[in-house]
DNA sequence: CCTTGAAAACCGACCGGTTGGTTTGGTAAT
DNA sequence: ATTACCAAACCAACCGGTCGGTTTTCAAGG
């Protein structure tokens, strides 16, 4: 093993260990030892490649969270019928939710909640990648609307934003209840309400 | 002044200060000493009200946030066309919120997010007032039915179901965002799914 | 009206433990 | 020899919570 990819590796374990940490209990509540402790590394070791717990919080969120969720809604929105791509990319991303994810929520909606009133950092990062996905899903909206799929009158922004901000509720009432049915009540509305801007 | 209500208004004082610091930081985040130093109270007259942090949580939950959101709903929710009262009372509630409402979120749903994984006493008495609000929403809808304001093939518990989840989800990235629009914005998509509902 | 006594209310020093972060020292690869 | 990496000891600050003691309150007894 040769030994830039062996740091590397102890980075990345260091990184995943504390996004574990991190979802479960949120960023504050995160402490450095647990995560040293469940690495077997060592603290020198965590401050040699973070320099601060909010740089590896920055971290956990940019290179685990965001690279998780980020590409998930890429196939639907490339659909020239948008609402369909969405309603059926919508039922899938429920139906594969583990119930272990319904419990902890999504990770970055979850930063953001706890982070974006104390934390300038935390809440710019979030805020760019809420504003990414909404702007991916009105630019497909407005495809949907060239290709006559849907009424030219809705606001696409308006439509986006709402979906995103459903999105988010709906997962985090799913979390408090620790019950998946009510996400599958809110996307079955959800894909509902989308039906109703069809021409 | 008498004694009793002298005590009782150290008691809410410990609460009210607890409310904010909570409201702003998160239960875990805050700090017991900065509730006294604010209080300009002793540790032991807040241990003399309240046997924990963790009770004294609770306390703020259902004596503070519980009895500010809880009744806020109600004058809509006796009009016989729920569609235009929640219509209304929802263009109400957005106009009123503060900035630092929007900066702050949802108190309810904050708690809800970082408490629900990881103590089922919050948990628990979160839910049951998302589920009290949702009810009540539900049976508003059953009685629009009745008076022939919606539709009687609609699923009123789906729609109150979403739209708990929405306006939390509204209220949450227009917290990421610190951006009232968002709130607008999602207010006036919500009205047009339920306007939609209309026979 | 005054005294007494017990309970309620409150105070703040103190406790063990944990926090994020630093320092120092050594090892292995280049 | 230099750089990258990591371990372990260490630090001051802070955490929630406890505890012995003090003050305040108020009813009962004289």
């Amino acid at each position: 093993m040769n030994a830039v990819t062996l740091s590397e590796d102890n980075r990345r374990k260091l990184l995943e260990i504390a996004a574990e940490e991190m979802l479960e209990k949120g960023f504050q509540a995160t402490s450095i030892g647990d995560i040293l402790t469940k690495s077997g590394l060592s603290k020198g070791a965590l401050y040699h490649h973070f320099p601060s717990k909010l740089t590896l919080g920055y971290a956990v969120f940019e290179e685990i969270f965001v690279a998780d969720c980020a590409h998930r809604w890429e196939p639907a929105l490339s659909d020239p019928d948008p609402i369909s791509g969405i309603s059926k990319l919508l039922r899938e991303q429920v139906a594969e939710m583990t119930d272990e994810m319904v419990r902890l929520g999504c990770p970055i909606n979850n930063f953001g909640q706890e982070m974006s009133p104390i934390d300038e950092g935390f809440r710019q990062r979030i805020n760019r990648e809420i504003n990414h996905w909404r702007d991916e899903l009105e630019a497909a909206f407005k495809r949907g609307q060239a290709a006559g799929n849907m009424k030219t009158e809705i606001d696409t922004r308006q439509v986006a934003t709402f979906f995103v901000a459903s999105i988010e509720g709906a997962i985090g009432i799913a979390k408090n209840a620790q019950d998946r049915a009510l996400l599958e009540t809110c996307a079955e509305a959800l894909i509902g309400y989308l039906e109703g801007l069809r021409p």
